[in-house]
DNA sequence: GAAGCCGGCTAATGACATTAGCTTTAAAGC
DNA sequence: GCTTTAAAGCTAATGTCATTAGCCGGCTTC
């Protein structure tokens, strides 16, 4: 009987694909083994458990968000730079639907690989602050008025919590036109 | 054996405490059974099932929150009521970290109650962008607009998202102040 | 060619959700 | 006050999933 040949990279890829197309939550070891052709214990000698998948998956999906959001960013500044961005970020949240919410799990510590895809996807987000002129301090606040604008959005429209017919793509422009907005007078910013 | 005289608000409501505390991803009828004191199968008559309660969960959370942010915006207007709204919202967050996540699942279309509680909520923020001249088609943008950036702020802080030491209050602050900021300009406001 | 690591397996256990069907309480009706 | 009955509780059975233990055989290495 030959043998799958799994790692554990492959194991998170698949159980990565798996999870968008059938959704984070129903994202279960018995049919990721079933996908990879294997009994559902033999998926114990790639990770530790479903939780430890969980916690890979986020770093996986964290390291993809950030690459997609550099590369949008790269070659543009001031509101191009952000409406970039945010439709980089929008646009992974869409594409992977079931990587997306695997993401919003904090970083172990202990994964220093995972911690660091985070501080790349933040450093982005920094250097779009810095044309603005927002640095230090105040930076911090602004980003995570980014985040907390773009993750909010992205995910209530997964979630269906936009009820009304009102063209979805529109209010996200407008979204980050409101943030352009903000950031340009955002308190403490470097005067120009 | 005397019975334990559960009907379905208090088996609601037990389940929201119980979600307060442990967790709703924790919530299970196993240990929502045994906190009412019945056999697990017993809740069968209440409830239609784990999936069912969690939509009546939602229910409840999303009434609760629409309540306390109408009561925080009675006798407010502008950036005032935005702020004494926007903090309402995140209190209620904070202080029901179950019941909270439980609101995020979209209402059942056959569940008036819940329909209404939305629309309820809802109304609280188009009411507040009247006073910045925002009305009509925009109105729904910007409405959308605040659900976002307080809810990603909310469910990002929850999840321990926001990892540096820098206060998270004063953050929360900003992001309030860059919404007033955004609505004063808002595109396609009444002129006044 | 032998040794041994390691990736796969089966079996067993335990949590949970769900359904079926029984029993008995407690209230309604006579 | 007795009978009836709807429903609130129960036990038992089934199925899914996660996890652990322990076995076995294939691939690599010497």
């Amino acid at each position: 009987m030959p043998r799958a040949g799994l790692n554990q990279p492959t194991v998170v890829r698949e159980a990565a694909r798996l999870a968008d197309e059938v959704g984070f939550g129903q994202l279960t070891l018995a049919a990721l083994a079933a996908r990879l052709g294997v009994a559902l214990p033999s998926l114990y000698k790639h990770v530790k458990g479903a939780d430890a998948l969980a916690q890979k998956l986020s770093a996986l999906a964290t390291a993809e968000i950030a690459e997609e959001m550099s590369a949008a960013a790269v070659g543009r500044a001031g509101a191009d730079a952000l409406r970039a961005v945010a439709n980089a970020y929008r646009a992974y949240a869409r594409r992977h639907p079931g990587r997306y919410p695997a993401a919003q799990r904090a970083p172990d510590p202990a994964d220093p690989e995972h911690l660091a895809a985070g501080e790349r996807a933040v450093a982005v987000v920094y250097a779009i602050l810095r044309g603005y002129g927002v640095t230090g301090e105040p930076a911090v606040d602004a980003v995570r008025a980014f985040r907390s604008a773009v993750h909010g959005f992205v995910s209530l429209e997964a979630a269906g919590g936009f009820g009304l017919p009102r063209d979805v793509d529109r209010s996200f422009e407008r979204l980050v036109d409101g943030l352009d907005i903000a950031f340009r007078s955002w308190p403490g910013r470097d005067q120009s």
